[in-house]
DNA sequence: AAAAAAG
């Protein structure tokens, strides 16, 4: 007992917190006994009515501090209809279902209607629901707004108001939106508000729409079991550069690897690596935001439950998502943002667990090493000898290096508009080793039943997928312009909706000011 | 150089 800073605090069990028997009993059920420090230090103001102001990353048992005073609270009263009693504001569809769940879990001994709001599904259930009655909404800002503008909902009647995860709100540029919400609901309200971060903005909101709130900051507390090995991985830039060095880095963690995310910055990029790995045989599903939402669903459904191993995503997974026990996690690209790079790396070594980071980098993402350094305060160490040692590939044009005897493309300048047809250089890439989306997904099937033993064995069924491509290509190419279907995973949204209002940055601040998540402060030692 | 969220 040296070291140990435990206080008399952490003794300190959900019984003391003055939650009702029902709700203590589904927590206990849960197999929960103690409050995580943002759940000791909001529910008991959060029960007395208090504007709760939590500083607390994901991770830390956000969730659960307003989900069990708000069942408490829920128990006297009950909803009229289109007029619910609280909502909750989530950034992100899979975070809003997420709520939902926990007030599942732990409503399970309420008779509570539960209405998610979101956007990707249907008005029809969610019409019904609210015409029920709902005691609990959890919305995303869009759907909620469309509900209201189209007369099914009223927003007078809500007692307490949750919103979550501001400072991603803000990234998003919904701050707009969520003002016009809070401005819907009667200031006698109880509000909640949750933010990793306090910038300025987000200071500014607090300012008006809390009232003398109770300020519970708990990132130290939370995140001092965290530990993140961090590694940079040297590659050269080309996309079959950047998917070999993946592979072999995956296999070489293969023994330590439980399950990984792998983080890329487009989502073109998500879909199509999420091809090339299922091609390569590895246990593979992908996310983002253009996907079908039914497919999100069932994708984020198998990574959790373990029926996948590796989560190809965009950073609609890099926050705020219940993903336990990630043991790694890749950035295939290195994030133009800093801030960005932080919350990846935050998707492992969550709740006390240790964790691997990888970060493949290409020469030209030095400068945004450089700004991810100076956010954590620390260098990050090359896994294997950093960039003045890669392979050189950066002067060469884009014919494949292991391609043999490829021949150049007369015309190879892209005239290919994005949607239509893939890029010729897609093309030399499949001849040498990649191959066409459409055709792994045909032959994905045929993969999967070989057993996949040793490298000889892949080298010989690769070189049979290559010739089998080929003989496909014909039909591939005709099956570009066919509808998507369920479980696609390409883009299938234009993005030519009329671009939100977007908050600017204007202020100077670079990062996270003086609000750094302490876990960046426990880094690998170099 | 991106992503996310309304249809």
């Amino acid at each position: 007992m040296s070291s140990d800073t435990t206080t008399a605090q952490e003794a300190l069990t959900f019984a003391d917190l003055g939650l009702s028997p029902k709700v203590l009993s589904a927590v206990t059920d849960a197999g929960y006994t103690e409050p995580t420090p943002i759940q000791a230090g909001a529910i008991p103001h959060a029960l007395l009515g208090k504007d709760v102001l939590g500083i607390a990353q994901t991770g830390t048992g956000k969730t659960a501090s307003f989900v069990l005073p708000m069942l408490t609270r829920l128990e006297k009263g009950r909803a009229r209809a289109r007029m619910p009693r609280t909502l909750i504001l989530e950034p992100t569809r899979e975070l809003a279902a997420q709520v939902e769940e926990n007030f599942v879990k732990y409503g399970k001994n309420h008779k509570l209607n539960i209405a998610l709001l979101i956007g990707g599904v249907s008005f029809d259930e969610q019409d019904k629901k609210l015409e029920r009655g709902a005691d609990v909404l959890i919305a995303t800002p869009g759907r909620l707004l469309d509900h209201r503008e189209r007369g099914k909902l009223l927003l007078n009647g809500v007692e307490i108001l949750v919103i979550d995860e501001a400072d991603r709100m803000l990234d998003m540029g919904f701050i707009p939106d969520i003002e016009r919400i809070c401005e819907m609901i009667p200031f006698t309200r109880q509000t909640l508000f949750f933010s990793a971060t306090m910038p300025p903005e987000i200071t500014k909101l607090t300012e008006k729409f809390l009232h003398a709130p109770v300020r519970v900051e708990v990132s130290k507390a939370a995140s001092a079991a965290t530990n993140i090995t961090q590694r940079l991985v040297k590659s050269g830039s080309k996309p079959w550069d950047k998917r070999e060095t993946l592979r072999n880095l995956i296999r070489a963690e293969d023994a330590e690897l439980k399950n990984a995310i792998i983080f890329c910055n487009r989502k073109i990029e998500v879909s199509e690596l999420f091809r090339s790995l299922l091609k390569y045989d590895f246990d593979a599903g992908a996310l983002h935001g253009d996907m079908d939402q039914r497919a999100r669903m069932q994708m984020l459904a198998n990574f959790r439950d373990g029926k996948l191993r590796y989560l190809v995503a965009s950073d609609v997974a890099a926050r705020g998502l219940d993903i336990p026990d990630v043991s790694h996690v890749f950035n295939y690209d290195v994030p133009i943002h800093a801030e960005d790079y932080v919350h990846r790396i935050g998707r492992t070594g969550r709740a006390g667990r240790s964790g691997k980071s990888f970060t493949i980098a290409t020469k030209s993402d030095t400068k945004y090493i450089d700004a991810i350094e100076r956010l954590i305060g620390t260098k990050i160490e090359w896994h294997d000898g950093d960039l003045s040692t890669v392979v050189a590939s950066e002067g060469e044009d884009e014919a494949p290096r292991r391609g043999k005897g490829a021949p150049r493309r007369a015309g190879r300048k892209d005239d290919s508009k994005d949607r239509g047809e893939r890029k010729p250089r897609d093309r030399h890439a499949k001849r040498s080793e990649e191959v066409a989306p459409e055709a792994v997904r045909d032959e994905q099937p045929v993969v999967a039943e070989a057993a996949v033993a040793d490298i000889g064995e892949r080298r010989a069924r690769k070189e049979s997928i290559r010739s089998e491509n080929t003989e496909r290509k014909v039909s591939s190419d005709r099956n570009e312009q066919r509808a998507p279907e369920r479980g696609d995973t390409r883009p299938q949204r234009d993005n030519n909706r009329p671009a939100r209002h977007r908050q600017e940055d204007n202020d100077g601040t670079v990062g996270f000011g003086d609000d750094m998540p302490a876990f960046m402060r426990i880094v690998a030692k170099v």
